[in-house]
DNA sequence: CTAATATGTGGGAACGTTCCCACTCGGAAC
DNA sequence: GTTCCGAGTGGGAACGTTCCCACATATTAG
């Protein structure tokens, strides 16, 4: 920089306005200074500028699972309104294992990013708790009620809801639902199909799951060993769901026509088209919008009391569900439920 | 600091070797300082760490396409090796746009990261190249002969000749092959194809593609149209492949009874049981785990000549290939040709 | 023609570290 | 008992910016 100034012949803090593009210099100098600035091939240093300014113009986003598409989607979200704002994003991923996940925030902490926003944490409430003492938080997709913490979820026993109330509506009766064991939205997923199983006045059944679609595959033995088969099954989330639907297919199943599947998150996973999973779809990319919008808001101090968004699911009704079977025989008293 | 330092009874410098974790310290001081500082939960800045130590102990990774799988598993690998080496990671996503990949890159080189992985970019050699001359960079998945710019890419031509090898074997005599279009893996994975169906004595048919789901299916629906149906496709990555499979079954094509199909990259989503799909498999984690140690050995210096490494595909047959269909009546000339 | 007001411009002190060098001090060697 | 040594410690100068304030210059009003 204070090569530029030189060649330039104008003053280090000229030279630090124009960089900024400050509208306080003349166009004329404005124009040597960035002349000098290519010739030397200046790059302003980022350290340098956070350090001085106290702010690093960056939010750091704290990823749990690159694997899952449910992510990528909202971070398209995230990154369009980052962008548009003028921030930059610093990713980490924690791999689906708390400490890996401590680790990543700490070195976000020491950056002094201006911002956190974490996707489905698996970290502590009190980990989070310390780390809102020190730059602004905001967690998505999982509920979490702590002084000055926001929060971005989607009503996921609503959506569980939807999923069942779509499958007793086709005339199902024995519906089974395959957890998402106590991953962040597994318990208020089960909460929501149990109660709306309780509510139609049907029997819950719940299979232990994880997320992941070795987890469906596992489920899907389990059922399959049952002496009564279930005529439809909601998963916890679209890839079990897939592994799942896989393994009841091998079995020699027919999809929808001897048993229904719903999934949840309607991933790019859900639409392909040799699956074809009717899900609940959560507004991914307005979640991750909303996420980023939310913390700007701390940052720029424009609201102090703690923010939480709901956002509403809706269903995809796909090819994986269907009427009951007529063998089943209890299409006609499911019909009347519905 | 000096906050630290004062409670402990202790100079500036002593903690900072204390939080370096320095040896020359002696064990009394060292817990002195430690107490003192999580009482006051200090928090070592990083910024003005870099800036003062004149490096981040961080490496960029520019990825380009969140959505394919593809780049998560390689994310695995240089995730591991980094986190081994005491690295940082600061990934940034390029959206499949050129403009956003060198803005993002921008940033990167402006944090003075101490060097940048490309994965599969987009960007113009000569925006690399500039890159390069400001810190060390690696390109993942991309051909490039720059330089003092190392490259880790797969045996992409040769991957393309065991697909169609491997269709040939089965009999297969009329073959098509979408391509990926322009992006960096296409040509070399066309060239391959066309290597391949040429040294059988066979006729090259292209239809062309853009490595994306919808692309697979437009390329299916063209296929479609030919007045002579090919017996296998094989498409330039999972994601096209999956695509046109749906379409082609959605036209009553039965896979692989009356069309196989092989993709490339061997993701997760070739292995899902539904799709099941026969496919070049390229050693990802491995190729990320290279990629961040071609990195390391520029920036610890020890080495300086160029490095290009080449690794080797290889193919995983599932379910989406088989012999031709009998009522195509060229079985017999192509076991022959086999 | 002078004083008051916009506009730009420049200098120096932060920002929170690391790095370099000079120093102290206890013990070993002569 | 002096000298020497090395482990451990402390002070001051970077690192490359931004920020604050004072200043120079040109423009306008009285």
């Amino acid at each position: 920089m204070e090569d530029v100034a030189r060649a330039a012949g104008v003053s280090r803090a000229l030279v630090s306005l124009v960089m900024r593009d400050s509208p306080l210099v003349s166009a004329d100098r404005r124009k040597r200074v960035l002349e000098a600035a290519a010739k030397l091939g200046y790059r302003p240093n980022a350290m340098a500028r956070s350090l001085a300014s106290r702010k690093t113009g960056i939010i750091g986003v704290l990823l749990n699972d690159l694997h899952n598409p449910f992510f990528a989607e909202i971070m398209d979200g995230i990154e369009e309104v980052a962008e548009r704002e003028g921030y930059r994003l610093l990713l980490s991923t924690g791999g689906r294992r708390e400490e890996r996940e401590a680790t990543a925030l700490e070195a976000m902490l020491e950056f002094r990013v201006d911002g956190v926003i974490m996707l489905s944490p698996l970290l502590s409430s009190a980990v989070v708790r310390r780390a809102a003492e020190t730059t602004p938080v905001v967690v998505l997709s999982r509920t979490m009620r702590i002084q000055d913490v926001d929060t971005v979820v989607t009503d996921e026993a609503f959506g569980a809801q939807l999923a069942v109330q779509h499958l007793i509506g086709l005339g199902h009766v024995r519906i089974a639902h395959i957890d998402g064991g106590e991953y962040p939205s597994g318990p208020p997923r089960r909460r929501g199909y149990e109660r709306a199983m309780r509510a139609a006045g049907l029997k819950s059944v719940v299979i232990p799951g994880d997320f992941s679609e070795n987890g469906g595959t596992r489920a899907a033995e389990e059922i399959l060993k049952m002496e009564e088969l279930p005529t439809a099954v909601f998963v916890a989330n679209d890839l079990a769901a897939a592994g799942a639907m896989a393994r009841l297919q091998e079995a020699g199943l027919r999809i929808p026509d001897d048993m229904s599947i719903v999934g949840f998150d309607n991933t790019s996973l859900a639409s392909l088209g040799q699956i074809s999973l009717t899900s609940v779809n959560q507004p991914r990319e307005e979640m991750g919008e909303l996420a980023v919008r939310t913390i700007l808001e701390r940052i720029r101090g424009t609201r102090t009391e703690t923010a939480h968004h709901l956002t509403t699911p809706t269903l995809v009704v796909r090819r994986s569900t269907a009427h009951p079977p007529v063998s089943s025989g209890w299409e006609e008293d499911a019909a009347g439920l519905a």
